[in-house]
DNA sequence: CTATATGCAAAACGTTTGCATCCCT
DNA sequence: AGGGATGCAAACGTTTTGCATATAG
């Protein structure tokens, strides 16, 4: 099943769930939200409410930002701030979990995973007496040459 | 000499190596953003902004603002986004360095150093063609009972 | 039918900027 | 004297909210 499905698939549940109302925007939101192509590009809000209004020209920003936090609610979605003054969404999808590197020379966003630093995180959580329950990490740095991140405008590099 | 001693220091250098002017204001915000007791809390801006305000009550945002730009570029503080929609700013110390766990419980923001993970965070980047220049990491976690956290306001804390 | 969701526009929020005035050097 | 710095208020971009209307259950 594809992460669309399984999205769309939770959601419901959560609606169900709490009494909620399944509308058309919730759906569409959410189908792009998950989009593999479209969420890889780290998209912002207004990345988002333009490919929706796009698609359905009545949505409004008031629609975006009350099914993201909706999405948020449900455990669909997390809010992270990779760069300043936009918030960010990112889709949780189980059994995923990645960090980021922001290329400082061209501000692509890329993702890795490294369980060893997990390890180290949750015994520094247990060390200070605190049960780990999420975590953020970003890493800043300059492509060696050329750049290897997959969406470098080559450009905007400056060396 | 005083970490407050010292940033007045740098920051007199700063100034006169770019031609810019040594002003009240800024000797002031310096030395209160540079304050032990002060910066152990992890202000905000309008904190800062309240402490200033109140020992000179002509200095408005917009200094503070600029002020704390000031500082970012001579090297003595960073921008750090601990928490939701506002900028904090952490004073750079040099030869320290910290990451940050929040308490999910009551909010309270503790520091903590780590070398295991800068080393596996460095390995990370020059597997992905970097050189490191910097990094955000904030855990957040439920405290064990009773709470550990020094800031911790026994009162908001839900279980 | 009723409660929830939407769209719009206005408000709120943190931050930045233009401009007249001030004050270091 | 002159260039940089300040204070004020207005502008800015992002996010939230009030309210009348529409729609799902």
């Amino acid at each position: 099943m594809s992460e669309v499905d399984e999205a769309l698939k939770r959601l419901t549940r959560f609606l169900d769930k709490h009494g909620l109302k399944s509308t058309s925007q919730r759906r569409l939101i959410t189908r792009i939200f998950f989009d593999e192509r479209f969420r890889q590009d780290h998209p912002s809000v207004e990345d988002l409410y333009v490919r929706v209004h796009a698609e359905d020209g009545r949505v409004g920003y008031a629609t975006i930002y009350r099914t993201l936090k909706l999405l948020v609610d449900a455990g669909l979605a997390s809010p992270s701030r990779l760069t300043d003054n936009q918030t960010r969404y990112e889709p949780d999808i189980p059994g995923e979990h990645h960090d980021h590197l922001v290329c400082t020379a061209c501000g692509a966003i890329l993702e890795f995973e490294e369980d060893g630093i997990e390890v180290l995180q949750e015994a520094v959580a247990q060390r200070l007496g605190f049960r780990l329950a999420d975590h953020r990490m970003v890493l800043y740095g300059a492509p060696d040459d050329p750049c290897r991140a997959p969406a470098c405008p080559r450009e905007a590099v400056v060396r």
